[in-house]
DNA sequence: ATGAAAGCGCTAACAG
DNA sequence: CTGTTAGCGCTTTCAT
């Protein structure tokens, strides 16, 4: 069996009790007990049991990061694997551990597996089951939302302003002078969605451009659902091809690149194309992908930042909303060659 | 507080030793007994506390997912990302918990971590620190490596066969008659490297076709390094551009893709290009890339299974080595539009 | 500055 | 079938 304060105990001849302090309060022992006992441990190789302390401490050091719904899978999904990155290291600066649970995970019959782990506090990424969130709160876990807001009151979260995102494309879009644009939207959760289309009116607004649902087309967020929703777009309007498309995301940009090249127009010289999330294909696209920024490293930060805040019972925590910023590429603009 | 064992016994009058029971070996119980106590859980809220009952079993029911060095980051790494996921979904099948450590983590003073949190068993992905192995193994805590072997004795590990993996996709380009083919490496370990490299250079000889170093790149796995790799090439052949690339990664394609369009060849009439890995990239590509895949998803499903194997003790758990498979796509054969 | 004792919530013999 | 007892490894009063 291994090392246990116990055997450090019986070693140096001091009780339990004084090794326990060796490692939560040295300032209280005598330097010269605190070498003792800190050499005896080294030698034996004693390794404190991070489960006992939480028994009585109540911390385990441990954060869940849950993802619910349609956005699983977590890991590869361009938009919330880089959060998760980001939660992770950043939880790790702070001294937490990220358990990662997937969907079916938390599809459990009660759903409450990270409750009977006794984390200290938990991450939801997307539109969370409501009743899920009530059971966490009820047992007093700390809880923040990532990328969703909750009607709960007093429920933390960090979303990116999604609307000023829109509409940073649409501007960038418009002095450029293009006044034919088209909306390549994705089924995302319905809090997204709203905001991003509604952006997209009110922008074509401020333009004195009238909306036109036959620019606008929903698909699912793969490469061939997009490209095969920008090809309607195309057959539909004909003549009136638009001159530009403001996408949902990047990988939806990517499918509608690959339409629009297919169809033998030129992006961006006939038709620009921006994307959503500045996420790895921005660069892999060709040409590279002009792009709006909702700051994925800064939202798993702030989460985490929030969350720890909230476990250590600081006042006055409240929700986040980061600014979006607009990444310029080839797609809207083009390069002059370096 | 939350609910307790005991705050149940007190409420049906049966000792704390029998709502354990109902809960871990319930056909133990006269079947009234069972109803009371389950309906009194219910009623009351109680949830088992999976710290206490880890501090007696010595199970925690978590497994922690370590990368090393040079791969981090993990999850937005489009080889181990996929890995990751499968392992944290194989793993929940199971009934286990998943961590996820970063690079930053692992460094710790100790590297021990894990060990203090009492996993039950670890995975190592990609070149592990020898030391940290050796501490683990010491420890008793079972490991299995993914993508990677060990020299210590009887270390279980999990990986693709990259020898193989090449040479499919050398004999896919041989049989499309090509004879001039470049490799444009990248930097990963020493043991993933040799292999590729060292069947590209068999396969070469196999086809007769002598070795040429002024064929060979080896750039950093992303996307500019890559397309600068591949321009050095052409520069240094002119006339005898090749008509064929094997990369290393799917990145590493996607760069060279891009650096042969600016040089005004066609992919694949041109040059035909493989990538490794089929990822993502494949599909974000234009053309759509031929890749090997090194079954990203068996290789975490099976690296869990011979985990749960080591952890319950069964015994002749031996290592994997899993069969590539080649992915043809339009970067090495015309495709016919649909 | 250190020790003694209690106990976190639970399981696992061992009785009965 | 159910209860009693002991104790996992540690922290934390409360003494001394």
């Amino acid at each position: 069996m291994s090392v246990t304060i116990l055997d450090i105990a019986k070693e140096t001849g001091f009780s339990k009790a004084t090794v326990s302090r060796a490692f939560i309060n040295p300032e209280l022992l005598q330097p010269e007990t605190l070498k003792t006992i800190l050499e005896a441990a080294a030698n034996m190789g004693y390794r404190p049991n991070a489960i006992a302390r939480a028994m009585i401490t109540k911390r385990t050091g441990n954060l869940a990061f849950i993802i619910y719904g349609r956005q699983a899978p977590v890991i590869t999904n361009p938009f919330y694997g880089p959060i998760l990155e980001s939660v992770v290291n950043a939880a790790q600066r702070q001294g937490y551990s990220v358990f990662i649970v997937s969907d079916e995970e938390i599809r459990l019959p009660s759903g409450d597996l990270m409750l009977q782990k006794q984390v200290d506090g938990v991450i939801f990424a997307s539109q969370p089951d409501l009743g899920m969130l009530k059971m966490y709160r009820h047992n007093g876990t700390p809880v923040v939302l990532v990328n969703h807001r909750s009607e709960l009151p007093d429920m933390v979260s960090v979303i990116s302003d999604d609307y000023q995102g829109v509409n940073l494309a649409m501007d960038h879009l418009y002095s450029l002078g293009r006044r034919r644009i088209a909306l390549l939207g994705g089924n995302f959760t319905e809090f997204i969605l709203h905001r991003r289309e509604q952006a997209y009116r009110d922008a074509l607004a401020r333009f004195g451009i009238p909306y036109n649902e036959r620019y606008v087309e929903l698909t699912e967020p793969h490469v061939t659902d997009a490209e095969a929703g920008m090809r309607r777009i195309l057959a539909r309007l004909g003549n009136d091809c638009p001159d530009a498309v403001v996408c949902m995301n990047d990988t939806l940009a990517a499918g509608a690149i690959k339409a629009l090249r297919k169809a033998g127009k030129r992006v961006p010289e006939d038709v620009a194309v921006t994307g959503y999330d500045d996420s790895v294909v921005c660069t892999l696209c060709e040409p590279e992908l002009t792009s709006v920024d909702g700051c994925k490293e800064r939202m798993g930060e702030e989460a985490v930042r929030l969350l720890c805040a909230l476990i250590d019972n600081k006042p006055d925590v409240g929700s986040v909303v980061l600014d979006a910023q607009l990444k310029v590429r080839a797609s809207t603009v083009v390069q002059t060659e370096n």
